[in-house]
RNA sequence: AGAGGAGACGGGGUGAUCGCGGCGCGCAAGCGCUCGAGGAAAGUCCGGGCUCCAGAGGGCAGGGUGCUGGGUAACGCCCAGUGGGGGUAACCCCAAGGAAAGUGCCACAGAAAAUACACCGCCUCCGGUUUCGGAGGUAAGGGUGAAAAGGCGAGGUAAGAGCUCACCAGUACCGCCGGCGACGGCGGUAGCUUGGUAAACCCCACCCGGAGAAAGACCAAAUAGGAGAGAAGAAGCGGCCCGCUUCGCACAACUCUCGGGUAGGUCGCUAGAGGCUGCCGGCAACGUCAGCCCGAGACAAAUGAUCACCGCCCGCAAGGGUACAGAACCCGGCUUACAAGUCUCCUUUACCG
RNA sequence: UGGGGCGUCGUCAAGCGGCAAGACACGGGACUUUGGAUCCUGGAUCGGAGGUUCGAAUCCUCCCGCCCCAA
């Protein structure tokens, strides 16, 4: 069974214009407090960051790095969007790891200390 | 050994752990060493299959292709040849029908760029008499241009000219031979010769109906029991006309337009012009037959992370690198991208034997 | 998935077979004590690669990049 994800285009806006913000020189996270049963991610890699290929790559990372971090949420009622702003042929897997991790710390949604 | 030419190959491997998508089993939790990107999956440039529109019909318009024969489901693709061009050669390249159906264009230069024509020349006559002017003939030579009215030699002439002749080139026609054919070879006749451009319009031959998986089918939900228009005709068909089909000839129904609402689930969805091997036919592309195999099926869309060992390349070593790139209904091509490599055949040059 | 358009000097652009206009900006010069203004002047392999033609920014083919539309 798959889990839930952000898929249409509605739900991505309101999390966009609604929501709070995140920069990391990698990964820029927009979160938004919204009623569910767990933290609803959703993942975006525009084509600024390469071909489909690359696209692919930068989503699966992320996919990778969520599932990593998801036991570790504060709080369930979450919307978030991870959105890729580095080339994967350019960064290692663990360099986005540690972005990603460093910014939703940032941001007070994760226990610091794994 | 150097320099080239043609073609082909694979695109790291094995194992473990966590995770993902599909499949199978199970009521379920789950279990299963059951499978899980490519040669280009790409660009979307062509051709089909499939589905719906009517079974895909006729004409016009529009578009495409353009030497011949073959292959194919089909093609603008491939194979074999013909003709032309390039290269010492292996070999490579070519949208390669028609310019005596018609129209247009050919800048500048030049006399003239196509009903041929005459600047400098050459020659004859007249006037004049150191140089010139006028009338005519001529196109060999000069000059211009990307391109100049067949080439060269001889005869001929006032000077010249296919004006005449020989040879050569080219055109048309005829005959014979070879080839399925494009065409090639040989011989003859004619007129002496009619510039280029059709990837300018065009003509000729052949081909092409339209839309596309958000195709299309079913189920469920929702707005809404909305508004307007239509006529003996209306709609289906998409550039137009015809034809055909369906509904109808006066409530309704139906169709169209406007406005609004959905875009959830199931199917289509992967066994196919499929792949591999072999025999036979064919120069080949390819085809017949036999055997074996099943090799993704997602939908904001599954392939990721970590580790070990072995490869390959660079480097003395530490170490670093390991391309291009991600299926979206499916096939056949074309085109473009591609690290480091491997193999086969061929040409040529140099040296040694 | 299908369809349409664009690319010319640093910028905005005209030109659609025959030496690539123009404006702003930039460099150089003149004028001025200097600067501005003014005047003169210079600069482009027309997105790339092939082909057609005597000749291509223009015509044809294939690529590259960008933008837009429909569902």
């Amino acid at each position: 069974m798959q889990s839930r994800r952000l898929k249409k285009n509605s739900q991505f806006r309101l999390v966009y214009s609604e929501g709070k913000r995140e920069a990391g020189t990698k990964v820029v996270i927009y979160f938004l407090k919204h009623e569910s049963d767990s933290v609803v991610p959703g993942f975006v890699a525009s084509k600024k960051i390469g071909k489909a290929c690359q696209r692919n790559r930068a989503k699966r990372h992320m996919r990778e790095i969520f599932t990593r971090l998801k036991d570790r949420f504060n709080d369930t009622n979450l919307w978030i969007v991870f959105v890729a702003s580095f080339r994967p042929d350019e960064c290692t897997f663990h360099e986005i790891l540690a972005d990603v991790e460093s910014s939703l710390g940032r941001a007070g949604l994760i226990s610091t200390n794994g």
